[in-house]
Parts: structure tokens; C-alpha cells; sequence
DNA sequence: TGTCTAGCTATTGTATACATAATTATGAAT
DNA sequence: ATTCATAATTATGTATACAATAGCTAGACA
């Protein structure tokens, strides 16, 4: 009756127990007692196990079962160089190649992001923010980079604590995103990628 | 007594078999009959083909069960477009970071690729060719960088047809890695990265 | 009291059995 | 002959059962 396996619902509401820090980083994974939790067996309890092990929010030790992925300082500045660059690439190629429509539908988020700014709404700020994000890269319309951003972000969600609610960090990103949007606008491919790696680099700050 | 779970050697052997074309992409893999060729049960041949499938390299179908990706020319396209990206940067940073001895063993490998094609000793190239690529990883030091490029390299091979064969390819790649090399040796990393995604661009349309 | 060994337990790894749904085959009616 | 309905088949999805191993506990001996 489903309209998907048993084992894909299992994977995405693991995944979104490991966002939430349900489990912290490090620790062991039982998957027969998460099973009985999810009132499944641990058949594709297990499956789903298998598949955020290959997505690297999982790392299965042999014989000892499945464990929280860790990720350090290292992992996170090297994530954000590979995130800087491919965001980059994408404002760039956002800003050469957007429909007029595609511009209007940028201003109009940017001006929701202004509004949650304004309205200090960090829940709003946040969810604007990554929509923003979203439509540059569905404006890129390469859906490989679009899959590989995806991939780092969730290994980013491991660790990130909401770095948007420190002291300044939520109007400094709404300063970046204004920078952003404009190179956008004028079209000046180059203005956007260096502008958005900026912004990533800040994030990486902002983690730390 | 085995050093490590059989879903893993399985997923490796399945794999190897799909590089292969033992399975035409877009072709249904039995997983019944499957399991009794490599004389194991359905279970850990399941778990196999779960983390092919989040790999990208089989794709699932709700009740139909799996089959090999089909890429076009689209995908390769746009696969391209990543990898230039993330290897002209992993040859920028080289070019900036490698130490002396790195350099030499990146003139040595080179040495060997000359040889190779002086040889018209296609394998022998190809495999020096790939070698070339991984030390540049290497001296990048970037895992979550080499680990997106060997992510994206593991689709390409399931179409890629071995485009060294084709006249003046063999010829043409040597020569762009010796810009490659020069451009490191010298220590310019901007040309380098120029040098990189010219090599790849030329990837893409010998694959066509 | 400390340490080493043996076996015990708990958990992973693997196999088998059962349930369900989709496709194909069969047959009747127009 | 073609089409539709229904049954049979087959493969996937899920659960349970069995096997094997790593780590722990307890006991014996120094």
C-alpha cells in the first residue's frame, strides 16, 4: 500500500534523528533495539543502516555494528573548500544564464530573507536561506552538482549547530546574500562565484 | 574469519561486473539469481545493491526491484562539468602546496606516462594516466574533494567506453598532461587549473 | 589483590521463510 | 480476433530463525 519501501521511510527518519543530535556523533547505533523502537525488524532496519553508511553519516566498524559519523575542524574546512567552489560555480552559472523569471522569483526571496531579518524570525531566516540556495542551483539545472552539494550538506548537518543564531552572524549573512543577489542581477558571473564562496567561507567561521 | 562483511565483497564484485558491462546499463539485475551465482543468500546481496544504489550506480524501482543507471549524454555533460571544476582546483592547489619531492614524483609518474605512450601500451597509459590524477588527490589532501571525484569517476565508468582507442586521443591526452606538469612545475596554479579543465573538456568529447 | 583464562552473553552477520504486489498468462465474451 | 477480467506466477518486501564472533564476566591461581 506504501508508495516506498519500508526501508527508504526508515533511512530518511534516521537521517533526521542523526540531524536533530537524537544521537549524538560517535555513538553506537543498536539496531535491534531501534528496530523495536520503529516497530519494524531489523531487516530494513539494516538496509537503511547500509544506505547512510555509504551516504557517510554512518560508519559501520566490523563485527561491532553501526556508529555516528565524527566529523572535526578538518573534515568541516575541507567540506567547505568543495562547497565554496561548487556553490561558486553554480551563482556563476546562475547569473549568465537565468530567465527573467528566474531573476524575479531571486528578488522575490531575497525579499522574504530581508522581512525574517528584519523580523529577527531565525526559524524563517533559516528555511528562506536554504531555499535561496536551492533555486540557484535549480536555475544551474545540473543535477550532478546539485547531488554532490546535497551530499557534503548532510555531512555538514552532523556537526553544525545553527551558527545563525551567534551575535551578528544573521545580519552578516544578509549582508553576503544582498552582495549575491546583485552580481546576480548584473549578470557578472565572476562577482557571484567570488561573492558566494565568501559566504560559504563565513559560514565555515561561523561553525567553528 | 573473513577480514570483512560480505554485503562489502559482494557490492565490490557487483561492481566490478557493472564497470565490466557483465550488465548492459538499464538492465535488471535478478537479485535471486544473483545471489545463487555468487552462492550467498538474498540478504547480503540486498544490502550490496542498497549502497550501489546510493552510490548512483543502480537505480531502484519501487516493487520492480533494481537496474543499471542508464547515464546520457546529458549526464556525461554535466558530470564533466563537476569534475573539471574539482580537479582544475585540485591541480591549482597542488601546483601550490606540492613539496620537492612531490614534484619529482609527479615528473617521475609523467616519465612513465611518455614511455607508456611511446610503447603504444594503451592499459600501461591508462593506468599511469590515472595514477597522475590520484597523486595530485593526494597532494591535495582533501579527502571529502577525492572522495566526490571518485564518486563522480564511479558513474562515468558505467558509460565510458575506453576513449583512449580513438585515433589521436592517446597522443592529445599525453600533451595536455604535459602542460599539466609544467604548468605545476612552475608553480602557476591558475594555468594549471586552465590546463586541468582543458584536459577534461577534451575527456568529455572524445567520450561522445 | 591482581591477572590470566575459559565460557557466557549479547550483537552482528547470514540464511530461510512468509506476505504482498505486479506482471503475465489464461480464458471467456463480444 | 481483440479486449477485458480474473487467476497464476514470480519477484520484491518484510519478518523470523540460526550461526558465529567479539567483548565481558567470573573464577581460579599466583
Amino acid at each position: 500500500m506504501n508508495s516506498r519501501p519500508l526501508y527508504e521511510e526508515v533511512a530518511e527518519r534516521l537521517r533526521g534523528q542523526i540531524f536533530a543530535h537524537d544521537f549524538a556523533p560517535g555513538s553506537w547505533l543498536d539496531e535491534q533495539s531501534l528496530a523495536e523502537q520503529y516497530g519494524i525488524s531489523r531487516t530494513p532496519m539494516r538496509e537503511a543502516i547500509k544506505v547512510l553508511a555509504t551516504e557517510g553519516l554512518i560508519t559501520m566498524k566490523l563485527r561491532r555494528g553501526a556508529y555516528v559519523t565524527e566529523v572535526n575542524q578538518t573534515d568541516l574546512a575541507q567540506i567547505f573548500t568543495v562547497l565554496s567552489l561548487l556553490e561558486g560555480e553554480a551563482a556563476k552559472t546562475a547569473a549568465l544564464k537565468a530567465s527573467e523569471s528566474d531573476l524575479n522569483r531571486l528578488d522575490d526571496l531575497h525579499l522574504k530573507l530581508e522581512k525574517a531579518a528584519a523580523d529577527r524570525d531565525l526559524e524563517q531566516f533559516f528555511e528562506i536561506n536554504v531555499r535561496f540556495h536551492d533555486l540557484l542551483l535549480e536555475i544551474t539545472a545540473n543535477p550532478w552538482m546539485t547531488g554532490v552539494i546535497a551530499d557534503l550538506r548532510k555531512v555538514l548537518k552532523l556537526q553544525r549547530r545553527n551558527s545563525l543564531d551567534q551575535t551578528g552572524r544573521l545580519q552578516n549573512s544578509l549582508l553576503e546574500h544582498r552582495d549575491i543577489l546583485k552580481a546576480i542581477l548584473q549578470r557578472d558571473g565572476d562577482l557571484a562565484a567570488k561573492t558566494m564562496r565568501a559566504h560559504l567561507a563565513q559560514g565555515l567561521v561561523a561553525s567553528r
